[in-house]
DNA sequence: TGAGCCATGTAAACGGTTACATGATTCC
DNA sequence: GGAATCATGTAACCGTTTACATGGCTCA
């Protein structure tokens, strides 16, 4: 939240719609929960709140306090301890795939490179262009985490292309029907 | 879960065990779910529990009855629509690094670098052999779960390492007291 | 004899999502 | 005029984790 802030958000749902095209793959939010956040964030001091109505429609402009970017700085300095977690369907359908047949573990295995190609073409046609922008004002680690995950996913890409071509090689009518 | 009964686990106690040393990267469990879950599948007729006691001790075994394995090959050749979510505050703090120093913006790409190093021992020390054990029994999508997930890993470590590199060329003196 | 593992469960708390509710503004 | 977007919030729900509770077995 406190790191929205500092990169231009102002009001909550400017928040929301930041981290959509920005933190959307690693840290995904949502307004039920960025609203009742800076009421948080507003009660120990570390945003404070102004009222900035566009014409009759209210809107709250947030901006981070002194309190609230030593909190940030201490937090980003501070040891981590939370483990990356990621918990995803897909693989542990891979996982388990020895109970279906060789054509169905291909076309599992397609679907799953398919479904990261769009991942993929997410992170380059949408959150790469919002990093760069990003690095005009400044800030260029958004543009390394953008390359970082796209680069990953492209990784992960060729690699089930690889496993594809496995299987077909073990059992070549399998890829005929595509 | 009926997978993992399909893979050789019987016991609650011993799903969890299993998927600890398999599935903890991409799809963990806790005793606390595995228990009520087992309950609803043999409820459900997916599951049948036989008590098998080890001497005094109680323990329970479930095996999977011919419903469960229609369930497990249609849920496998269903098409897969939760999307892969992925939670990391490493990738976070990194998104937001540029509130930090060079020299502070060093130690958080190693931190992650090492923390990423650490999974990887994990995936090639605990998790990539037990796959190996089971592709003795004639499953082989678990060892290649297994290496996409401990290739991944390297990958990231690379691409950290320049990253590192990068910003050592950057700030020549930040590296200077490691 | 004590630590650690095997084994099964329940209850409370937590973090997050979805749905609900409302209303102004903009653009086609 | 209607759809999409801007804008703010609340309430219910849901999946998961942590803590609690119990007890047998094994090995040093």
């Amino acid at each position: 939240m406190l790191g929205m802030l500092r990169l231009g958000a102002s009001s909550g749902y400017a928040i929301k719609k930041a981290t959509d095209v920005s933190t959307r793959f690693f840290w995904p939010t949502s307004l039920a929960q960025v609203y009742p956040e800076l009421a948080r964030l507003q009660q120990a001091g570390l945003v404070s709140r102004s009222e900035d109505p566009q014409g009759a429609r209210a809107r709250s402009a947030y901006e981070i306090t002194e309190e609230g970017q030593v909190a940030l700085l201490d937090w980003l300095r501070s040891a981590l301890k939370a483990p990356m977690q990621f918990r995803d369907e897909g693989v542990l359908r891979l996982f388990l795939a020895d109970a279906l047949s060789g054509e169905e573990q291909l076309v599992l295995v397609r679907r799953l490179r398919e479904r990261t190609e769009a991942a993929e073409a997410q992170m380059r046609g949408e959150i790469l262009p919002v990093a760069e922008a990003l690095r005009q004002s400044g800030a260029k680690f958004p543009e390394l985490v953008a390359h970082l995950g796209a680069d990953t996913h492209t990784y992960v890409i060729d690699w089930l292309k690889e496993l594809e071509e496995q299987l077909l090689a073990e059992a070549p009518r399998a890829g005929s029907e595509s």
